[in-house]
RNA sequence: GGAUGGGUAUGCCUAGCGGCGAGGGCGGCGGACUGUAAAUCCGUUACAAAGAAACAUCGCAAGUUCGAGUCUUGCCCCAUCCA
């Protein structure tokens, strides 16, 4: 499963070993929330921009085009071709995103379709359930992400539940494991830590949670409007309560900054929607800060996004030419900026491995930074 | 020469049918986005004004009216059709 290699301050580097192969960490999955990543990505750009694991999500896949279609079609990795690790989000974050459409009870969670307002129940099992017809590497718990603003005793009621919750999804997932017709007997579950910005509510749900055994845990519920010095802080809080062999994966975050913090604090996996939305939207990530590709002051721009960038998008293409595609709206323009953002995000955490190997993280994440911030 | 339809803001198109310091779309410029209801959303896009004060040649001019982008008349321009 996992296997520490080093430890640099709390930097780990690690390789977490499934049936999908061995992925090194830290890592950034690649999010394609409905089985592809928005903006034209295929899976063989995938390959080719060091995308390690994918990232899809159990609501989505089960109201289009059904868990039950592609457990039929073999499977998440036959149904889009691809053969390496696939972490599934479990719709917890739905709970959140979706909150205008959805009613939380004990049982679990009553939505209402986004797409056609059908009745949709999900409670852990459910979860587990369509997880394991999707037939992911990683299944992910059923939980509810609570708004960061949640009150007290709100957060409180709402960890507890996701508690119990926990202890469900994990029965239920050793049950459907074990099931003759099963694609992946060997689906593996990570537990989420809940608790918004209350520490106390954080440390205790993480003791808790770690009892349980579970190949890896998550850090849930943060980037949803606290600040960064709050989510920091969080993580430092939580960490130490969590398994140091065993994977530690940040949900939802972040920014490249967020990312070097994080991993100085221990972080081993994370995921974001960032590098892929930002793209579409021209929004390009370098070593010398973000740039806004749909900036006047590109249009006359012959270089690439980023000199020296081994991605698709900088072998070939200047800022000037992709600026014309995104003002044109032709397609190619979003695909070329979401690749190149990907494969800045994927080519960042090797670097971050190689520091960490190399026992030089904190120097490493400092100039990283500096040049970010344009120092 | 005749017929018909039009001319709305120092980018383009359009709403308007007597209370308009004129609504919308496109384009332009800028911003936001953190386990994706997002190729989305928001702001801005004449001049002046930080406010009881300031009136944009709504093609131009004259008129009717308390009041005109809106009604009348004349003129100019554009488009299409007919000679």
């Amino acid at each position: 499963m996992y296997r520490l290699i080093k430890k640099d301050g709390n930097a780990k580097r690690g390789e977490f070993h499934t049936v999908h192969g061995v992925i090194q960490t830290p890592v950034f999955m690649n999010v394609g929330t409905a089985a592809a990543i928005k903006g034209a990505v295929s899976t063989e750009d995938l390959e080719e921009i060091g995308t390690q694991v994918e990232l899809s999500n159990t609501y989505h896949l089960h109201v289009r085009p059904g868990d039950l279609v592609v457990k039929q079609m073999g499977g998440l990795h036959k149904f889009m071709s691809w053969d390496k690790p696939i972490l599934t989000d479990s719709g917890g974050f739905q709970v959140f995103s979706l909150a205008g459409l959805r009613k939380i009870k004990e049982e679990g969670v009553y939505f209402h379709s986004h797409v056609d307002g059908k009745k949709i129940f999900m409670g852990p099992e459910e979860s587990m359930q369509i997880q394991s017809n999707l037939a992911s590497t990683i299944a992910m718990a059923f939980d509810e992400c609570a708004p960061s603003k949640a009150d007290r005793g709100y957060v409180k009621a709402s960890v507890e539940r996701t508690t119990r919750w926990l202890k469900r999804c994990k029965t239920e997932m050793a049950r459907l494991c074990e099931l003759r017709d099963t694609i992946n007997k060997e689906q593996l579950l990570f537990g989420i830590n809940q608790g918004a910005i209350y520490e106390d509510i954080r440390v205790e749900h993480a003791k808790e949670i770690a009892e349980l055994e579970l190949p890896g845990y998550a850090i849930g519920g943060l980037a949803v409007g606290e600040s960064h010095e709050e989510m920091y802080h969080i993580i430092e809080a939580v960490i130490p309560h969590l398994p140091v062999e065993k994977p530690t994966y940040l949900m939802g975050v972040g920014t490249p900054a967020n990312i070097l913090e994080a991993v100085e604090r221990g972080v081993d996996f994370f995921d974001c929607v960032y590098p892929s939305r930002n793209g579409r939207h021209g929004h390009v990530y370098t070593n010398h800060g973000k740039l806004n590709l749909l900036n006047a002051q590109y249009e006359l721009d012959d270089r690439p996004i980023e000199e020296g960038c081994a991605c698709p998008a900088c072998r070939r293409y200047t800022r000037a030419y992709i600026r014309h595609l995104l003002k044109a709206k032709e397609m190619l323009g979003m695909r070329l900026c979401v690749l190149h953002n990907l494969y800045f995000y994927n080519h960042m955490m090797e670097e971050i491995r190689e520091a960490i190997e190399k026992g030089c993280y904190q120097e490493y994440k400092k100039k990283k930074l500096d040049g970010m911030n344009g120092k």
